[in-house]
DNA sequence: CTCGATCGATGCGCGTCTGGCATCGATCGA
DNA sequence: TCGATCGATGCCAGACGCGCATCGATCGAG
């Protein structure tokens, strides 16, 4: 079999063109060189290197054989180095599922956060619902995600990525797009864009129990998933909505932000999961970056 | 440093994902390929395998390094068996220098000859002159040469490749062209198309010969290089020309070719030369396909 | 809860292999 | 003709890799 001492010694020779010198770069003594290289050649079934005492020169098979050797010497070079910086976390593919409303504000910042960061590792980026992303986080689709509490499966470790507060979309014409806040009393009886409960469920569940808490009822005129589909209702003047602070990133034209006052403030929270068992290093710098941003 | 066997060791647990059948896989025992995934850990300053007592797992850094290896054991694999052909004359590539003159008949049947006999060779193919081929061989630019004699270079050895007969162009409708065979004699005082002494000297030389052996003295309207444009002269009824009888092969319209009757006939010889200090054993097999063409 | 089976890791001894030293044989130039 | 150069080879010591026996952890059956 071949081996890659072989090689070392076979491109050494090729490359000077004299054992002497070879051996002297290869940092070893001339006889077990030309060893190596004998064995080599019993290997291949191939002469390799014409040698008399005056001259070494290649073989056919030798010119054929170097480029070769030479590559698989490269190859395997940067093979180990590549491989050494994914086992620190300075390189690969982070696969990371996310779900819509996180890509407003936060994705972005966390994106140029891992680039400076690691610029040599890979994001592969997957929007998902975060009952998707569980999915494909246990089967091992993805490395990590961005979803909505509550994280709860065993085999899943989650770390909170972001808490925000919930503000008040209001139509720019609106008598109440004059207030500096909005408190939840408000909202009673007004026309509202309140989450499906299904799809949206974790931000329909919080908008009920803070509307619950003050036993408030504003007019559901619709239940809509995606949070840039509720804002343009709010634009036509559909009616009020309560999005997540980061939703005024989308600078969506008519529609004014206000800061809702609560009893008991509501924050929007988001949590990056992964499983238990994976040890990826980019994940604890996933988590680390977490602090910065 | 890396080793091929680390390599085999951990490409095979990476595949069975269980050491013992790893280790059957690999005609070896459990814990010397342990040892080995050991080793090849430390060399790669990474974590490879991901093991338990119940299972075997790939971490980051091996799924990363995984179709490395894989793909620098299948390299060395094709480039041993490259080499072996090569070594073989079963492989490889050829650099054949050859003049004008052979490609009409000669070259297309050894290029065939060439191509049924070892398929996975490549050809080559340079035009030159007999002159700037034997500085091409000396310089190692090509490997072989189909060369006009004499091949007298102390450091070239040859073999005949070919003798053909000279014969009669004459144009269609020339009064000669009815005859059967054409004597020497014929030529005497006869407008003729030569060959240049300097860019065709072999063939010049080879033609002076013949005529002042026989003492005729034809008319000579032009001398050329090149073979087809003598035939277009003899087209054009310039003149009568001798060439090899290989020309016939252009298929000039308007030119016939008769035989020539000499005293003492002449041929043209075309032979195959190389260094004698290369020893190619693609050069061995073009010298032993020359006998069957 | 215990016991046995499974599986990777480790201690140990032996055989082989590799590397270094000394030397040989061939070649070339002074 | 002699000495210098250079690759090949004989020989020996140290290291390395392999296999055997065994350990320790884990999991499932009873």
């Amino acid at each position: 079999m071949l081996d890659f001492s072989q090689l070392r010694c076979f491109v050494a020779v090729a490359e000077e063109l004299h054992f002497g010198r070879a051996a002297a770069r290869l940092n070893m003594t001339q006889p077990p060189l030309s060893r190596q290289i004998q064995v080599l050649e019993r290997v291949l079934d191939a002469a390799l290197l014409e040698r008399t005492s005056r001259s070494v020169r290649l073989t056919a098979a030798g010119r054929s054989f170097l480029p070769e050797a030479q590559r698989i010497l490269r190859l395997a070079e940067t093979a180990a180095h590549v491989t050494r910086q994914v086992a620190a976390g300075r390189a690969g593919t982070l696969r990371l599922g996310f779900t819509a409303a996180s890509a407003y504000d936060f994705l972005p910042r966390l994106v140029i956060g891992f680039r400076n960061a690691l610029p040599d590792v890979t994001l592969a980026l997957r929007e998902m619902v975060s009952r998707d992303q569980l999915e494909e986080l246990l089967s091992g689709r993805i490395d990590a995600a961005l979803m909505r509490p509550p994280v709860t499966h065993p085999d899943l470790v989650c770390a909170r990525a972001l808490a925000e507060p919930l503000v008040v979309a209001v139509p720019a014409d609106h008598p109440l797009a004059r207030s500096e806040v909005i408190t939840v009393r408000h909202l009673h009886e007004m026309p509202f864009i309140d989450y499906a409960p299904h799809d949206a469920r974790y931000f329909h569940d919080l908008v009920q129990g803070l509307l619950d808490e003050a036993g408030v009822r504003p007019r559901v005129l619709q239940q809509l998933t995606q949070i840039h589909s509720i804002l343009a209702l709010v634009r036509a003047s559909l009616g009020l909505a309560l999005v997540p602070e980061a939703a005024e990133r989308l600078r969506f034209e008519g529609v004014v932000f206000k800061p809702l006052v609560t009893m008991r403030p509501r924050l929007v929270e988001l949590y990056v999961a992964w499983r238990r068992d994976r040890d990826d290093p980019l994940i604890g710098a996933l988590v680390g970056l977490l602090d910065g941003l």
